[in-house]
DNA sequence: AGCACGCCGACT
DNA sequence: GTCGGCGTGCTC
């Protein structure tokens, strides 16, 4: 017998063979099946996709026939391959880039004896430890957000307030879906800084009854080896649950019935190479998959042909209650978005009732401790000395703490000792070579490193233009605001009478393996008096002694040119705020202190209440006035040339023959004119990019999917031979 | 993307 | 005389 295969294989979007590929079978091999077929002079992995009927119009000279299965692999699952599929028809990469790159690295190069020995590793039976996850008292606003849960059907924001206790009610909410059903699987992302050990101690811990392989994590950090097995441990269903970053929403889950996902508002779940999916969409999108596929078999392959262009995007359909076998049922997967600053996509879709919305206020800790949230003070800038870094009132402030013994926290989003140097004579600047950006001043190795090449060159003893030995650095980082605090504070001394310690974390001080962990460690163990650093210590980590938080200059984002600077700033202050008077015995005198030009602005208003509702209402205000998103939609298409000329002219070039040819959804879809990118040149590359807009997210699918090949085309033009490379970004983080 | 084939410069 | 530069083209 004789079987004809679409088999899907890592080859690129801009490649001929962007589409499945057909080989020969002499068995019957299932949709999913993971195959070796030959490809050229390769053997590569590859994915059945679809039984076909016939060869179709390929010569039957031309095919090749498939050279083995990975035998002992069950079939990838029909929602595995739908979401695959999803992702590279709505992000506008090739089936097979999307398909391979979801797979573990190492299964492409193993040969089916290792395989098969890996297979036979036996699984460690679950110990017999009682399940504690009962014995953990619930507050009242917990109960009430996880019988709220349970009581409806759609996917769920859980809008809880920094310690209000998100984690244990992702805990409680997996632990019942493991109790209800043997088979259930759960599925729990976090940004990639939130994914520590301890995290992953926290899990394991919680569900010891499970056995320790049957909790896994999965992320870039891990071995090869690690990956492999995590993975392998998931597909066979034998991980109960599986913790990861943005990559795991790809794992193969069979038996999938909770997704959660944490701090959903994080830009890192936003992958921004290759497909520039986002897994937080994404995990909506594969809970109704999930919820909606048939169980009756899975393994038909019937519905393996791809979605229609213009399908809804990663949004939910509304309650299924067309489909009765989907929301309620046994099979069916939820979704669990948390976040105490949600993204605005996500809390829009709780206002017009798409989401669920699950509210919790308090911080856990008892009734006294309501007042806990720290008081918001706004420094006005115009009324403080010229030029002063940091206002007298807040060092003040600062000083006070110190002599109580107590910490304080100071933020400057802004790395290196001064991000400009600059000759007074002749007005040379530090600009890099290679970019349009100036390289920033790092004192401590004395070099000028620019942050977007990482061109690097010891600072210049005179200035390299007119010789003058006047250069001074201008702008202050965290490494000179490190400095200039400890000039400010000079005389000051802790209770005890020992001098104080000022301590930096950023980017250059945590670069060793373990200095992050380490440097925390002294802020816990109280040796820090005053903690410099830039947003990386505002998330996450949990500082008991601190009552004082101050943001120095954090104005650069409300005039921002990225529509999502206001969000990500009020994110930031308010996740900053947390961090503060989290210990009993402080908490009435913390302090969030926020040096600002503009104190009036309505933001620093609703950050002065905590009130993310206030904010997020304002805002989306403005959003839809603007037509952006949630209301509109966009895309980016970006392009690479050594000259700028060239990268906008492909560009302009491609918008007007999609005009010219009236291409499917551009009569609602608006291509913007190219302009160059923020930062211009990168390593001595010219970026250019052109902003798509559409009010139907349908529209914009449709005119992509159409564009595509005419971009493709435009690229083989004569002129725009020296293009570097060209790429789409689909719901683009910044534009 | 890989990996060929293909036609021009400095070396055992 | 060969090794090797990366330009162009193909992969069921």
């Amino acid at each position: 017998m004789r079987y004809w295969l679409s088999i899907v294989v890592a080859t690129p979007a801009h490649s001929s063979v962007a589409g499945p590929l057909t080989y020969r079978s002499e068995w019957p091999l299932l949709p999913g099946s993971l195959v070796r077929v030959p490809l050229g002079k390769r053997e590569v992995l590859g994915v059945v996709w679809e039984v076909l009927p016939d060869s179709g119009d390929l010569p039957e000279s031309q095919s090749k026939a498939v050279l083995g299965a990975l035998e002992g692999l069950a079939p990838l699952q029909s929602t595995w391959r739908r979401l695959v599929g999803f992702t590279a028809n709505y992000y506008q990469r090739s089936l097979g880039e999307v398909a391979l790159a979801a797979l573990p690295p190492q299964l492409r190069e193993l040969s089916t004896v290792q395989l098969a020995r890996r297979l036979k590793r036996p699984v460690a039976p679950a110990p017999d430890t009682p399940d504690t996850t009962d014995l953990i008292a619930l507050s009242a606003e917990q109960e009430r957000a996880i019988a709220e849960f349970d009581a409806d059907t759609r996917p769920a924001l859980l809008f809880g307030a920094t310690g209000s206790g998100k984690t244990e009610v992702y805990l409680r909410a997996a632990a019942r879906v493991l109790a209800q059903d043997p088979t259930a699987q759960v599925l729990v992302m976090v940004p990639e800084i939130n994914l520590t050990p301890q995290l992953q101690a926290r899990f394991e811990e919680r569900f010891a009854h499970l056995g320790k392989a049957q909790v896994v994590a999965l992320h870039s950090g891990l071995t090869p080896a690690q990956r492999l097995k995590s993975w392998l441990a998931a597909h066979a269903g034998q991980a109960r649950l599986v913790l990861g970053t943005r990559m795991a929403i790809f794992a193969s889950l069979p038996n999938l019935r909770l997704i959660v996902v944490d701090e959903e508002h994080d830009p890192s779940y936003k992958q921004q190479e290759g497909a520039r999916y986002s897994a937080r969409d994404l995990a909506v999108y594969r809970a109704m998959l999930e919820s909606s596929r048939s169980h009756a078999g899975d393994s038909e392959g019937a519905e393996a042909s791809p979605l229609p262009a213009g399908t809804a995007g990663p949004a939910w359909p509304g309650r299924r209650s067309s489909e009765p076998d989907a929301a309620g049922s046994v099979g069916a997967c939820r979704v669990l978005l948390g976040s105490a600053t949600p993204s605005l996509e996500s809390w829009q879709a709780t206002v017009v009732g798409r989401y669920q919305r699950l509210t919790m206020n308090e911080r856990i800790g008892g009734v006294e401790q309501q007042g806990s949230l720290p008081a918001v003070r706004l420094v006005d800038m115009n009324h403080q000395p010229k030029h002063c870094t940091i206002a007298p009132p807040l060092l003040d402030a600062i000083g006070q703490r110190i002599a109580r013994g107590e910490q304080s926290l100071i933020f400057l989003n802004r790395r290196g000792y001064a991000p400009v140097l600059a000759c007074h004579d002749c007005g040379w600047k530090s600009e890099c070579p290679h970019c349009s950006a100036f390289r920033v001043f790092h004192k401590i190795d004395r070099t000028l490193r620019c942050h977007h090449c990482g061109f690097t060159e010891r600072v210049p003893r005179a200035c390299p233009a007119c010789g003058n030995i006047d250069i001074a650095p201008v702008g202050k980082g965290t490494e000179r605001l490190e400095e200039h605090i400890a000039e400010l504070l000079a005389g000051v001394t802790r209770p005890d009478g020992s001098p104080l310690r000022i301590a930096r974390i950023d980017a250059d001080t945590t670069r060793l393996k373990g200095a992050l962990e380490s440097q925390l460690a002294s802020v816990h163990a109280r040796e820090v008096d005053v903690l410099v650093g830039t947003q990386m210590i505002a998330k996450g980590h949990d500082f008991r002694h601190i009552t004082l938080v101050a943001a120095i200059n954090p104005d650069g984002a409300l005039f921002s040119s990225d529509f999502r600077a206001p969000e990500r700033l009020f994110g930031l202050l308010m996740q900053a705020a947390g961090r503060a008077g989290r210990d009993a015995d402080h908490g009435e005198a913390s302090e969030m202190w926020v040096q600002t030009f503009h104190p009036q602005h309505p933001l620093f208003a609703a950050l002065k209440k905590h009130d993310y509702p206030a904010f997020a209402a304002q805002e989306l205000k403005e959003r839809e006035a603007a037509g952006m998103s949630p209301f509109g939609f966009s895309a980016l298409v970006r392009a690479e040339a050594r000259e700028q000329a060239v990268a906008q002219g492909f560009l302009n070039a491609a918008a007007a023959v999609a005009q010219a040819q009236q291409l499917p959804g551009i009569d609602a879809v608006t291509p913007y004119p190219a302009v160059p990118m923020t930062i211009q040149r990168v390593a001595n590359i010219e970026r250019a990019q052109m902003l798509v807009e559409s009010p139907s997210r349908a529209a914009l699918q449709r005119f992509l999917a159409a564009w595509q090949p005419v971009l493709h085309e435009t690229r083989r033009q004569a002129e725009f031979k020296s293009l570097v490379r060209w790429a789409i970004d689909v719901d683009p983080l910044a534009i």
